[in-house]
DNA sequence: GCAAGCCCAGATAGT
DNA sequence: CTGGGCTTGC
């Protein structure tokens, strides 16, 4: 059998492991993508399964249709039948066909994450809490997603009246018609849960499941897989615990770790092979991800060449990190021929970007960023989605209330909030069935503004029946004058804004000739479930930057992982041990993205928006990986003197610089210049609250 | 009642 | 530097 051919033997056990709750364990850069597609492929073509009973979900949308490439390259165009794809999609497919069954429309929106902090500030007014302080929308954003995925009511505890905010902000949703990511996962459970005749039709149809990325799914999308699979049992999973990385959107590595215990008769395969890194590399990723408590064991191990060791670079500040790092390109380029795509820029925040991109940009090399700014956050891309959204879904008042006046029509706050309360009693947007009260409630000249607003909308919906998708945005565009207002005053901005209308019609237009014969509906729910990393290009020739968590299931022949630094990497707000050993398990990710030459820099100066910050190296760094596994500008025996978790009672002779001291009042913090001001003060960089502060030494305790 | 303009707070990661 | 919220001027 050709398809066996080209893989190692724990590999090939896996893919022929066929029947039965199987999962694979798989190191880094082991072939767990590999041993995923040929399974599928072998299920196909040695059991000859038919594509429409296979069932694989991937982590990005990337992902799954790299897959399916690389399926019709293996098998050819059978491939193209498989159901591929996300948690969210999958679920979203389903309900846009199901959901109708638990009384909403199929034409529900979904509600992306700016959505759901104004509906929070909403309730939060609406509540009367103005307790931001501690409670800010953020807060209460997180709390409700975290509900949502780990299916747990624990959070309840946190405020008394954070179940209020809770249930408001539920009924808001609903009466929008509106879903957010969570509950399409949330819905399609309790669709299952509720009505079993749904459930049987789609355990009737997929007789083998394929999870990509285990370790980072969330109690609902475990019940979910459970529900699937529970008719056939064949629940083939991958992944690898120590690359769990999605904790604070509800994933549990504990599901993972007990899949034995769920699955009692499961086949467990570890795949420890790495095909991808140096070896030097690999002792770097395994010496540090050896330092967490909680996990599987297991040792990557190589046939690999020695290579290199991974250098670090220290840097004075961040703009001499970004030179060092664009001057290593051109130098490995130049001198070794390599091209721009061969290197990645991986860092544990979006803003460390800005600098990266200036250098590269004055440098005159091509480059990409993926995420950060997302084309979809867009405020007038974000206009024009609020427009179809509401075409689609009249309910969605949200979508209504945001471009009411957009462009600028002479509809006002008052007269919105006016109008907000009549559609809601009214459930529709025919306007001949609420004229006579609008002309009763509002100024007769409001009342013809909103008149024209609301014959303008009819107009559009007689244009979204006869058009195609592209082809009716650029008429949207037209008739509601958005684009007019830009094309007139010819800056730059504005100019930036019509392109970008015109790629998101150029979008539409892709998604049509890829979607024959779809909906609007079905272009908009794709637009809201794409991800940063799926408009990633690898073909073009271009250095990419990109978050460690966006750089999962990547690799690149040369990795640069920029500011390890206390407060950065590990962040300030992991500081817990849990998050800590997260945040490890994401450094190795990082490494692990290598395949010849790894770099790690930090920057002693860091200027942030709001102050400056002298961070120590990440522990990381200087803790977890023995010195001798690294070449250094800096890491030396003096470094390693400075104990992150020793606090010790000292005067400010013998404070150093880096030293960790601990303030009654600003928690723990780093001396970033001792004895600064006189012998009595020093300057310290507390972690937590992020701020600078001079403090008296008899101040700082044990 | 509307819109322009000022002021202040603020950015961990992402489907 | 940016975006949302609030104030002021029309």
């Amino acid at each position: 059998m050709k398809l066996l051919n080209c893989l190692n033997e724990q590999q090939r056990e896996a893919v022929t492991a066929v029947e039965g709750p199987v999962l694979v364990l798989a190191g880094a850069g082991s072939g767990k993508t590999r041993v995923l597609t040929y399974r599928l492929a072998y299920l196909m073509s040695e059991y000859n399964v038919n594509p429409r009973n296979l069932l694989g979900i991937t982590f990005t949308k990337k992902a799954a249709s790299e897959m399916k490439s690389r399926l019709n390259n293996l098998i050819g165009e059978q491939a193209s039948n498989i159901w591929i794809s996300t948690f969210h999609s999958f679920a979203y497919k389903i309900l846009r066909r199901e959901i109708h069954n638990l009384g909403i429309s199929n034409n529900f929106s979904i509600f992306d994450d700016e959505d759901k902090n104004y509906i929070i500030k909403e309730v939060l007014k609406e509540l009367k809490l103005n307790d931001e302080e501690k409670f800010s929308p953020e807060f209460y954003n997180q709390k409700i997603s975290l509900i949502k995925n780990t299916d747990t009511a624990v959070s309840f505890d946190i405020a008394p009246y954070f179940r209020l905010v809770w249930e408001l902000y539920n009924k808001k949703l609903k009466e929008n018609e509106a879903l957010d990511f969570d509950d399409l996962l949330l819905y399609n459970l309790k669709l299952w849960e509720e009505l079993p005749e749904i459930l049987q039709k789609y355990q009737k149809q997929f007789f083998y499941i394929s999870v990509d990325e285990y370790q980072d799914i969330n109690p609902i999308q475990y019940r979910l897989v459970k529900l699937l699979s529970l008719a056939h049992k064949n629940i083939f999973v991958v992944g690898d615990d120590d690359q769990s990385i999605y904790g604070f959107r509800g994933s549990n590595m504990k599901i993972i770790l007990n899949f034995k215990n769920d699955f009692p008769d499961a086949r467990i395969i570890k795949l420890e092979q790495n095909y991808r890194s140096t070896k030097n590399i690999l002792k770097v990723a395994n010496s540090l991800v050896e330092k967490n408590q909680r996990r599987h064991c297991k040792e990557l191990w190589c046939m690999g060449t020695e290579g290199e060791k991974p250098y670090h670079y220290e840097a004075v500040d961040e703009r001499d990190e970004a030179i060092f790092v664009v001057d290593k390109i051109k130098e490995l380029v130049r001198e070794k021929g390599r091209s721009y795509s061969d290197f990645a820029i991986l860092y544990r925040i979006h803003a460390q970007s800005r600098v990266f991109e200036e250098v590269l940009l004055r440098e005159g090399i091509p480059y990409q960023i993926i995420g950060g700014n997302r084309f979809l956050d867009r405020k007038e891309i974000k206009d024009m989605l609020a427009y179809l959204r509401y075409l689609e879904n009249p309910k969605d008042l949200t979508s209504f209330e945001r471009i009411v006046n957009v462009p600028r029509r002479g509809i006002g706050v008052q007269t919105t909030k006016k109008l907000l309360q009549l559609l809601k009693q009214k459930n529709t947007d025919e306007f001949s069935e609420f004229m006579s009260e609008v002309e009763e409630i509002l100024p007769s000249r409001a009342a013809n503004k909103v008149k024209q607003f609301f014959l303008l909308i009819h107009k559009l919906k007689e244009f979204k029946e006869q058009l195609g998708i592209s082809e009716f945005i650029q008429k949207l565009t037209e008739l509601t004058g958005y684009i007019t207002e830009f094309k007139k005053s010819n800056t730059i901005e504005d100019t930036a804004k019509i392109e970008n209308i015109e790629e998101l019609i150029n979008m539409a237009y892709e998604f049509e000739k890829k979607n024959p014969g779809t909906k609007l509906s079905d272009f908009l729910g794709e637009l809201s479930l794409l991800s940063d990393i799926d408009t990633m290009d690898e073909q073009v020739g271009r250095v990419v930057l990109l978050t460690l968590h966006n750089a999962k299931g990547l690799e690149f022949p040369v990795v640069f992982m920029v500011g390890m630094e206390e407060s950065l990497f590990p962040h300030r707000k992991a500081q817990s041990p849990e998050e800590i050993e997260e945040e490890r398990r994401l450094c190795y990710v990082g490494i692990t993205r290598a395949k010849e030459k790894l770099f790690f820099t930090n920057a002693s100066r860091r200027s942030t928006y709001k102050q400056e910050l002298y961070n120590p190296i990440s522990r990381f760094l200087s803790k977890d990986i023995p010195l001798e596994l690294i070449e250094s500008n800096k890491l030396n025996k003096n470094f390693t003197e400075v104990d992150l978790n020793k606090f010790s009672r000292v005067t400010a002779k013998i404070y150093c610089q880096g030293d960790t001291v601990f303030h009654p009042l600003w928690g723990k913090g780093i001396i970033m210049l001792p004895g600064s001001i006189d012998k009595e003060e020093v300057l310290v960089n507390f972690l937590y609250e992020g701020v600078i502060k001079r403090v008296k030494v008899w101040e700082l305790n044990d």
